[in-house]
DNA sequence: ACTAGTTGTCTAGTTCATTAGACAAATTGA
DNA sequence: TCAATTTGTCTAATGAACTAGACAACTAGT
């Protein structure tokens, strides 16, 4: 049938069982080692086959969050979501310390290109002005946790990216071009699915969904230094203002 | 087959069609009254067959935010997501004032309730402690915009509820308690799918997304008010810290 | 009037999602 | 050991999602 008028669905049953169970876990309401509710009882909950209880299962077995023990019952493994603070002063690095052992960001991409109106209007610059591009991955504890586009203008920072690979450090780098502080300006949070790159990069399942930021940082005097759209797994972290 | 590897998908692809192209729209790629590609070049450009584009291009047609024109092409009809802002001072409607016509609050339901840890914890309460339990929906301009839920120290605040009924603004019933001036003291921004209740009540097709946002207000003192737990529709709302 | 380009409609076939039922395999406690 | 409970595996059937191709209906420009 596929009636025009059927706006509804579009989302397997068995991906949105899993992300209620997720959330659950996330919020609170299933501590780590507690036993989940049967597969039956999870069926009758969700008016659902038991097999499609078992796909959300599968899927978030695969994701380490539960285990399944034949016999005894599935009990949930892991939980806890990083909570990512934004405030004047946003640092990656400091922020998430003490919630992640190991946090690393690598370097993807760079190029220049002409500011679109969207970056142009951030920076304070003319539409196609020249701009740095970079791409970038973060993640903790081997998880990626972050996907960044940042851009900047070309004439204050026109070796960034290649300062950005030697020194590992935004910060650092804003420091060797003698930027020692920097605030965040602005910060507009949106959220959507995931694309087809951002999935693969950030190792999420297809229609996973992301938290997106898009944040302006100036120097104390209120000038933009630069422009970074920040693209983060809902599932892992949170943003807390 | 259906592989337990098989974490892909889950998501319709007509619905991530209709997403990536709305967000085009949002986020000003393509303008009110402009022409979108064709059917067959967005078919190539999602890898998608001409006949599941049109499916998305019939939601989002369904939505009033495009309109196809035989023999001419398919058009952008309206766009533009609100902006809510996020900041110390954080008050509903002044916040949306300026970005549409109307807006009205509606009272669901209310109710006594014993504090869940979450809820305790937020509002420095022991766990069990009674509270005031508040449901509402908001819209702007006919379109409902946030599902809320407040909770209150009953002790502090009993007929909350009641006088909200009568007062029909949050600020109003806490002035009407002589608090007359109130802080956003925490903010905590998550994302997550719509659950079968929100997609009714907001009016989305199911599988949307939502902003959700806890926060906690404080008196000017610093000691917690009143726990809200609002959920924003991503495709009509971005907050802005 | 004609042509090229675009949306609208129809048929058909394949793969994915979901339901249904049955039984095996492992665990737990009586 | 036995019985009850729970997860694991298999088969089968139905409907939704997606692909494929063809052609009709409409628009705009020549």
């Amino acid at each position: 049938m596929t009636d025009p008028k059927d706006v509804l669905g579009g989302v397997a049953l068995w991906r949105r069982i899993a992300d209620a169970i997720r959330l659950d876990i996330i919020g609170g309401k299933l501590a780590s080692g507690d036993r989940l509710p049967t597969e039956a009882v999870l069926a009758e909950r969700f008016s659902a086959n038991r097999h499609t209880v078992r796909r959300a299962l599968a899927v978030l077995a695969d994701e380490g969050v539960v285990g399944a023990e034949q016999g005894r019952g599935t009990f949930v493994r892991s939980a806890r979501r990083l909570s990512y603070p934004i405030g004047k002063r946003t640092r990656f690095s400091e922020n998430l310390a003490g919630q992640a052992q190991t946090l690393t960001s690598r370097h993807l991409s760079d190029r220049l290109e002409n500011a679109s109106a969207t970056v142009a209007q951030a920076l304070g610059l003319k539409a196609g002005a020249k701009v740095v591009r970079v791409e970038g991955l973060s993640s903790a504890d081997g998880r990626p946790l972050s996907r960044a586009t940042t851009w900047l203008d070309y004439r204050k920072f026109p070796d960034f990216a290649a300062r950005l690979v030697a020194l590992h450090s935004t910060t650092a780098v804003f420091a060797s071009y003698g930027i020692d502080d920097y605030v965040r300006a602005s910060t507009r949070i949106s959220a959507r699915h995931a694309d087809a790159e951002e999935t693969q990069l950030l190792g999420l399942s297809a229609g996973a969904i992301l938290l997106v930021s898009e944040a302006i940082n100036a120097g104390l005097d209120g000038s933009p230094i630069s422009y970074a759209l920040s693209r983060f797994p809902a599932e892992r972290m949170e943003l807390v203002v």
